[in-house]
RNA sequence: GCGGCUAUAGUUCAGUGGCAGAACGCCGCUCUGUGGCAGCGGAUGUCGUGGGUUCGACCCCCACUGGCCGCCCCA
């Protein structure tokens, strides 16, 4: 540093702000959350479905709706480059386009629906997906600028049974499910009605006029709200706001007597299922095409502030607003970044005081004694792999005692090959656990290796 | 987008305006076909990036970037 060998400040390639690494050691609970999922939705009678990442920015706009933050302030959107001359461009003046990485995946679903003219078949449709989602916003802990979900949509004509509460139950009694079945714990669902689009615009219209008054005695944020999207007023969380809004008109007596009937069936269905739930007349989702039922359910531990793991809602409106025909439709979205903190945080609470946990070990380790025997070893883990086994193999150039080192703690056995295996055929295999120590022939080796498989999955890193 | 905290070895972290540190991990030897233990030895690094103050900056100041926490918003 005293010296005038300034480099080139090299730029250090990193994953980008907000992005990150899955590595091998946490992609096992990813994988197994998803298994869970994709099991658990196939015996609803889900289906999956992939739409692209990229999407027209106007179906988010039209879609999620304009004024909404998602939209106004948090889309990766860029214009696609028209067709350059060079391109054999057929119309010179061919436009660029506006597009988006995804935010959220149920408009593409939904888009993808339309497209497909999935509404003729009469029949209600269940789709599911797992993807990366994308919102330009200040990364914190289970916030990240690409981020996974796991969601599902229920959608279809109102002839197949599309606007059923029956719907609205079943889904959230298989988040319910789904939520038991991987173990998390003290998970509570929130749950209200927001009403009709007709009920929305009524009520908004109401709370507009409530505002106007008071308007200038709320927070800053608030005072925004209530010109843009008045409904967002009723989730502020300033403390010296609360007895004004405690005051402002409750949407629950301002929905129709029909909606309130959907929501008093959605209800009963879930008593029926036996699924805990509380009522949250100020429940307000901030995407603009939810409808009656709008829930959320949150957890405790792992995530901070950012307790919501999954929210989701009725959109009776939103094929009609994308240019489809009428298909009414309940969905949700699960934040598997959140899930994943979640269930990470509960294993530490577990470990505390049991020690460390096992990791899931491969079956054997091949240790050739000399570089002569890298072939041979090579060949024999071909054999071993072929026979179903989870083999590692060494390097001749190794001392036996690094060997040893490196099989211990990645494999259950070590299986040595030098000069006298490899011409007799019978290797001398060692098993961590017992180390008890045996002469086996290759014919034999693959049993006697599969031997004592440990067949409890562990997600522990 | 706003506010706060933060960035030193592979990792977790100490540190002082005057030669860069510990623990764990890693490598070697004791020990050339039998490891986990132990003893001895070794290497760690543009102290996040760029500027400024200073005789001298890892330390003080500014900017930038990343991470974390809160707000906003959402999953």
């Amino acid at each position: 540093m005293t010296d005038s060998k300034k480099a080139p400040a090299r730029p250090a390639l990193k994953a980008i702000r907000g992005t990150r690494d899955l590595l091998p050691d946490q992609t096992p609970l990813w994988n197994h959350v998803e298994t869970i999922a994709r099991n658990l939705f196939a015996r609803y009678g889900f289906g999956e479905i992939r739409t692209p990442v990229l999407e027209a920015t106007e179906l988010f706009a039209r879609g999620v709706g304009e004024e909404t933050d998602i939209v106004s302030k948090e889309m990766f959107t860029w214009e696609d480059r028209a067709r350059a001359a060079g391109e054999g461009a057929r119309s010179p003046e061919s436009k660029a386009q506006l597009l988006t990485l995804r935010p959220e995946n149920t408009a593409g679903v939904v888009r993808a629906y339309i497209e497909h003219q999935m509404a003729n078949s009469g029949a209600l449709r269940k789709l599911y997906y797992i993807g990366p989602q994308f919102r330009r916003e200040r990364p914190q802990r289970g916030r990240y600028r690409q981020f996974w979900q796991i969601g599902a949509e229920v959608i279809g004509p109102p002839s197949s049974g599309s606007e059923s509460p029956l719907r609205d139950a079943e889904i959230l009694e298989m988040l319910a499910s789904f939520l038991d079945e991987l173990g998390v714990r003290g998970w509570r669902l929130e749950l209200n009605s927001v009403g009709s689009s007709q009920d929305r615009v009524h009520y908004n219209e109401v709370l507009r006029a409530a505002l106007q008054p008071i308007g200038s005695r709320l927070c800053a944020d608030c005072q925004r709200r209530a010109v843009t999207n008045p409904l967002r007023v009723l989730d502020c969380k300033v403390p010296e706001d609360q007895a004004l809004i405690g005051a402002l008109p409750r949407i629950a007596d301002h929905i129709s007597a029909d909606s309130q009937a959907h929501f008093d069936a959605v209800r009963a269905a879930l008593e029926a299922c036996g699924v805990p739930h509380h009522l949250n007349p100020r429940l307000v989702r901030g995407l603009d095409y939810y409808t009656r039922t709008t829930f959320e359910f949150t957890v405790a531990t792992g995530l901070g502030t950012q307790n919501a793991l999954l929210g989701g809602g009725r959109y009776d409106g939103l094929s009609e607003m994308l240019g489809g025909p009428r298909s009414p439709g309940i969905g949700f979205a699960i934040g598997e970044d959140r899930l994943i903190l979640t269930l990470q945080a509960q294993q530490e609470e577990d470990a505390k005081g049991s020690g460390t946990s096992p990791r899931e070990l491969l079956d054997a380790y091949i240790a050739p004694l000399s570089r002569a025997q890298d072939p041979a070893a090579l060949a024999l883990a071909h054999e071993l792999r072929s026979a179903g086994l989870r083999i590692e193999v060494g390097d001749g150039s190794f001392k036996l005692r690094k060997s040893f080192e490196i099989a211990d703690g990645l494999a259950r056995h070590i299986v040595l090959l030098g000069e006298d295996e490899a011409n007799s055929e019978i290797y001398t295999v060692k098993a961590f656990s017992s180390g008890e120590q045996t002469r086996i022939t290759r014919a034999k080796l693959a049993e006697a290796l599969r031997g004592l498989q440990s067949s409890s999955t562990n997600f522990v890193q």
